[in-house]
DNA sequence: GTATGTTTCAAGCACTCGTTTGAAGCGAGG
DNA sequence: CCTCGCTTCAAACGAGTGCTTGAAACATAC
């Protein structure tokens, strides 16, 4: 007796088994296994494994990139230009705050995403790169004015790495890298995961430019 | 006319074919293929894919870690304790060193490696975690002395994010992350890169502790 | 009640996968 | 010359892949 309907049922499958196993590894009918439907359904309803990737993915980040433009846009119509940590709020919040809100299945669809990210079959990469054009250009620039003494490219870098904390404070949250800790982990909630990745970040991006090798000091 | 044996030639294949394609979109046929000779050369000089994979990954991080730990125990023999700069530094040169004698097929296997950190299917997340857990303790806890002010799940958490930065600034050496710059990114040489990660991560280690809700400030 | 358009289904298509097999090629030792 | 490991090879194995097909089930409209 499913409640939802037969297209949603196949995106919730879809989501953990290429979040938990990976997208090549999960074939279609694990897919249509777990969600309790014939295979075919796939492609009536999305025309191809791609396409269905294509809705996992947006279905999640289309509202939080939303999400993220809107308060860019409330930070840069306010009074004053917005400083390093809001910016760096209005980029990280939204994305925690989704994943928060899908509770474990959350911590899955980071680890997804960092795989794509990574991984990136060609046609992969123009899932990613077309849904987060707007958003990088977006933030980039308004880095680059709260951080006026940095040359663009080195803000470019910088925020890069953000990305790249972002992700990777996403996908530890689930996985074994606890075993590898000498110490006992805390469970973070996501107001305190955000604090502590806003400082880390915030500090980096602040860090003064580091020497240039044959330039003047 | 082959110059390096058979084994050798595989593994060559496979480094970059994984590294391009990602390890489950690379088949046997086309390492083989690629590398001029029969598909049961593989089973027989490694056994599976598997092990084929595993191969990869040690020939090339096995001296890179060998040599991190090295380094950290120069540091450590020495007179006054390291720095923060000094650790994060022996962590992170040798891998860039390594990647950059490669030339560009480094920046590849710099992405077949952030790949499988987040990929992970069960098997391969043992490869990497038996392959870095020394490395992993022994310099969290030489950052735990560099950094007494921090609680020790801090600096875990924080050397978390160190590495993101270093899988991130590995993976867009080669990405199409370019064409998301609005501006003209300078070709970055490895001791400029590496001055730069240092800076970044650096000053975000010492970032002060976000104040703690619930708790006193 | 019959016709229409949408959704679901079991079965099968052509193909590729990782792996195995058994024989051929090969250099060194007797 | 023959033999013995070691290495390489073409060919095939069974299983699983993404995708297609044609018919049944269903809901709605006439």
């Amino acid at each position: 007796m499913p409640s939802a309907t037969t297209k949603e049922r196949i995106l919730d499958a879809a989501e953990r088994l290429f979040a938990e196993k990976g997208v090549d590894a999960s074939s279609l009918r694990q897919v249509t296994g777990a969600a309790g439907v014939n295979v075919a359904a796939i492609h009536y309803h999305f025309g191809s494994k791609e396409e269905l990737l294509r809705a996992v993915i947006g279905r999640r980040f289309d509202p939080v990139n939303q999400e993220r433009l809107k308060q860019l846009d409330r930070l840069e119509t306010a009074g004053t230009p917005p400083d390093v940590e809001a910016i760096l709020r209005a980029f990280l919040e939204p994305a925690l705050d989704m994943l928060d809100a899908l509770g474990e299945q959350g911590s899955l669809l980071a680890r997804l995403v960092a795989r794509i990210y990574s991984d990136a079959s060609e046609p992969l990469k123009n899932v990613l790169m077309t849904q987060f054009r707007d958003v990088f250009t977006r933030f980039v620039e308004a880095l680059m004015t709260a951080l006026p003494e940095l040359p663009p490219a080195e803000v470019v870098l910088r925020f890069q790495y953000t990305a790249g904390v972002l992700h990777q404070s996403l996908s530890i949250i689930e996985l074994p890298v606890a075993e590898l800790s000498p110490v006992e982990l805390p469970a973070l909630d996501t107001e305190n995961m955000l604090q502590r990745m806003v400082s880390f970040v915030a500090a980096g991006l602040r860090a003064p430019l580091s020497p240039q090798p044959g330039g003047a000091a």
